[in-house]
RNA sequence: GGCUGGGUAGCAAAAGGUCACUGCGCCGGAGUGCAUAUCCGGAAAUCCAGGUUCAAGUCCUGGCCCAGCCUCCA
């Protein structure tokens, strides 16, 4: 079966033809470690997770190098470790910050069923690679050094806007923002920036500094995957500028045409039909969804939409997930079973990762009675079959089985307003009862 | 203003050609002491205008509307 996926760089869908398919090499941007990841955040992470699976079924487990880094230097970093660790020295400070975050970051995308990548670089332990990739810029042409800065000189890129589709001038027509006046051109980007004394620093032939946003992403792709590799992944909003420029950067440094042979990007998230801000109030996060629902409801709410799509994030749907999770489930148990593909599910992500049309071939699946095919394509699909109801932690199971028990003594003996009484008694703190031909089970109402 | 995507039933979401997929919701029936669960059946949609094609929801052009980017927000 053959692999499709849309390119970014050609706005076209083509089949994906890897460098080597003994190393099939993908890198995605990770977060920026400073506060929760919200549930914008998890769209990538999942997507690509979904992805890296799918590579790992086609070229071999072995034979896919997944590399998704971590922003750990950065001006929301500093603000932040300032504003929490006042009493610290500021490094130490941000220290802390890096490290609780990142650690809430592997805790909460582990509780969405994603796949640890292959390496996890940050930031910080390749300040040697970023300051020898902008020496190479600056000998080449490429950047220039201005009042402790080192800029991209993005006029010196030959076709510098090719990713996004916009040219130099239209960039510079539409300018909204007030450009530094040591920049050649408004477009150029910072690669590396002075740093005093208050602020983490590293030993640069540029002075003491620290590292622009985009060189960070040029230098670990290339110590981990090599000068041109298979696929470039990340959100929508980073298609410009954050990926124009570390393609250019990348491209002008190794002389290559390309950075990537594929760029990917996932549609932007709204939560109840709003742009997701602060200011709105609507800001959500991945650790907050979890406190009310389990992690593969918000998985399989995430994939119901292609990931190209913008997708709503809503109550609704994560209540119509749930239910379709748990139809499929059916409280089989997936510890046993196979992770595998079912043929119309690998037809359907070949198709540049028709994820609602793998949902389709999900649902014939349970249709057609065919429920090892059923389990082994969700198991593939990272869904462990687990919808343990995150609330029900505080809840009294052995008084609510009382409860029930002492209800069907009372159907039994057809005492049925004591029957009707109990009912009502547990409907009034959230549990329903739901009884069946198996006995009478019960479950905390939304 | 420029660039890039998107507009399909009440909602979500597929598809160049059969009775146009699927889920939730809704309506009717079966089911239970009743209510759920579950099962059976049903109603319901392609933003507008051109074009290409034997055939367009799908491809192309324009319009309208929505979103993202141009503000180191995925």
């Amino acid at each position: 079966m053959e692999l499709k996926l849309y390119n970014t760089l050609t706005r076209k869908k083509a089949p994906f033809v890897p460098i080597d398919a003994n190393n099939v090499r993908m890198y995605a941007c990770g977060p920026t470690v400073y506060d929760f990841a919200h549930i914008g955040n998890a769209r990538p992470v999942i997507v690509f997770d979904v992805l890296y699976r799918l590579l790992r079924h086609i070229y071999g487990v072995g034979h896919v190098k997944y590399v998704r880094n971590i922003t750990d230097v950065d001006d929301k970093i500093n603000a932040r470790a300032a504003e929490e660790y006042p009493d610290l020295e500021l490094n130490a400070a941000v220290a802390e910050v890096t490290a609780k975050t990142t650690k809430q970051f592997h805790e909460d995308i582990a509780a969405l069923g994603v796949l640890p990548p292959d390496v996890e670089p940050t930031c910080t332990s390749h300040i040697p690679q970023m300051v020898e990739m902008i020496k190479v810029l600056i000998a080449k042409g490429n950047a220039y050094e201005a009042e402790g800065h080192v800029l991209l000189d993005t006029a010196s890129v030959p076709d510098y806007g090719s990713l996004s589709g916009r040219s130099l001038d239209e960039m510079i027509a539409g300018a909204r923002v007030e450009v530094a006046p040591y920049k050649r051109n408004p477009s150029d980007s910072v690669m590396w920036k002075p740093s005093d004394d208050s602020l983490p620093g590293w030993p640069s032939p540029w002075g003491r500094g620290r590292p622009g946003w985009h060189i960070e992403c040029s230098a670990m792709a290339k110590e981990h995957l090599g000068e041109v590799f298979d696929i470039h992944g990340g959100g929508i909003d980073l298609t410009f500028p954050h990926h124009e420029n570390e393609l250019a950067q990348s491209r002008c440094a190794h002389d290559t045409d390309v950075m990537a042979n594929v760029w990917m990007h996932n549609g932007f998230l709204q939560v109840e039909g709003d742009k997701m801000s602060k200011s709105l109030g609507n800001f959500v996060t991945i650790n907050e969804l979890l406190a009310d629902w389990p992690g593969e409801v918000l998985r399989y709410n995430m994939l119901r939409s292609h990931y190209r799509q913008p997708i709503d994030w809503t109550v609704k749907g994560l209540e119509e997930s749930a239910k379709t999770l748990a139809g499929f489930y059916g409280g089989e148990d997936f510890s046993k079973a196979e992770k595998s593909f079912a043929p119309p599910v690998l037809e359907a992500l070949s198709d540049d990762m028709n994820t609602p049309a793998v949902m389709t071939a999900l649902h014939q699946l349970a249709h057609s009675d065919d429920r090892p095919a059923l389990v082994s394509s969700l198991r593939a699909l990272g869904f462990a079959g687990d919808l343990t109801d995150p609330r029900a932690s505080g809840v009294d199971e052995a008084a609510i089985q009382q409860r029930i028990d002492q209800r069907l003594a009372a159907r039994a003996a057809k005492d049925f307003a004591e029957a009707d009484r109990i009912r009502d008694e547990l409907a009034a703190q959230g549990i329903a009862l739901k009884d069946g031909p198996e006995g009478t089970t019960w479950e905390l109402v939304r």
